[in-house]
DNA sequence: CATTTAAAAGACTTTTTTATCTTTTATTTT
DNA sequence: AAAATAAAAGATAAAAAAGTCTTTTAAATG
């Protein structure tokens, strides 16, 4: 469903959105180690997350990666976009072309409602939101 | 979410269910054509599902691949499962290795739900069942 | 029984995804 | 301004997935 570089991504954004901020900035190296990701893939993502203005890079001493309260507003569908873009969640399970409601594929029907539910969700999910119930233990990011 | 693999095998398995049957075997090459599936990469998929017994295979003049009673009987979810296992089904959607109900990953509550379903409804459904739907209009496979 | 037909099996190629490494650029501190 | 630090950018490498081709094996028909 999603891509090993989404779920780094989601990964890596949530880690930095708990234990990093304007003052304690976190390199990529330090992310890494802390969540297992590889640490020159995660690299990658942050630049492309960056690009995207997803979190705020820093560069020099004392430099690195945080999110501000506006990157904390982007919903977790936010982050899978910037990295997978939304083809997986739009296009047809069957991969079909004219696959629609009114046009449905054998699956369409099983598959269609869920995903709707599921894209709902996620975009409605600030990585703020998710970093406040990761820090009440509610969840675990690694 | 599912590889091109279980998608051309889905619709290759459909195609045989409502075209094929004991009397007129169709070959791989004559599916491909009506499917646009990519003939050599159909024919292993057919292999895999015939060694599986998901679909009947008979070499020779006037053979091909077509499905019995027995065959209509299986799920859609055991085309999936035959081609590309239940990984992707049954794996924490971030990726995390102890990601469960008791101990979540931030994303489980969302995806957990909605995946539980999808399994649930293509264990269900049957091919035959599907064949018979695609027959009276209510779906196409291509 | 030889010939023909069609699938099985396996080797091989290409493309995409994943991952790594090196060089460059920007920022801060001294 | 120079040195040090850390990310950006881009080139490269490895692995996996997708797709193709060739040879072998089995079955049926004349």
């Amino acid at each position: 469903m999603l891509s090993n570089q989404s779920k780094y991504a989601i990964r890596g954004v949530l880690y930095l959105a708990m234990y990093a901020d304007k003052q304690n900035k976190l390199g990529s190296a330090a992310v890494s180690e802390k969540t297992n990701i590889p640490a020159p893939f995660l690299a990658k993502i942050f630049q492309k997350l960056s690009r995207e203005k997803l979190i705020i890079s820093v560069k020099g001493p004392s430099g690195g990666f945080y999110l501000s309260e506006q990157e904390l507003d982007n919903s977790l569908l936010d982050v899978i976009e910037c990295i997978d873009g939304l083809e997986a969640f739009t296009t047809c399970f069957l991969g079909l072309p004219n696959c629609s409601d009114k046009n449905p594929c054998s699956i369409h029907h099983i598959a269609a409602h869920w995903r709707d539910q599921l894209i709902a969700e996620l975009k409605m999910k600030t990585i703020g939101e998710m970093a406040t119930s990761a820090r009440t233990g509610e969840f675990r990011i690694f």
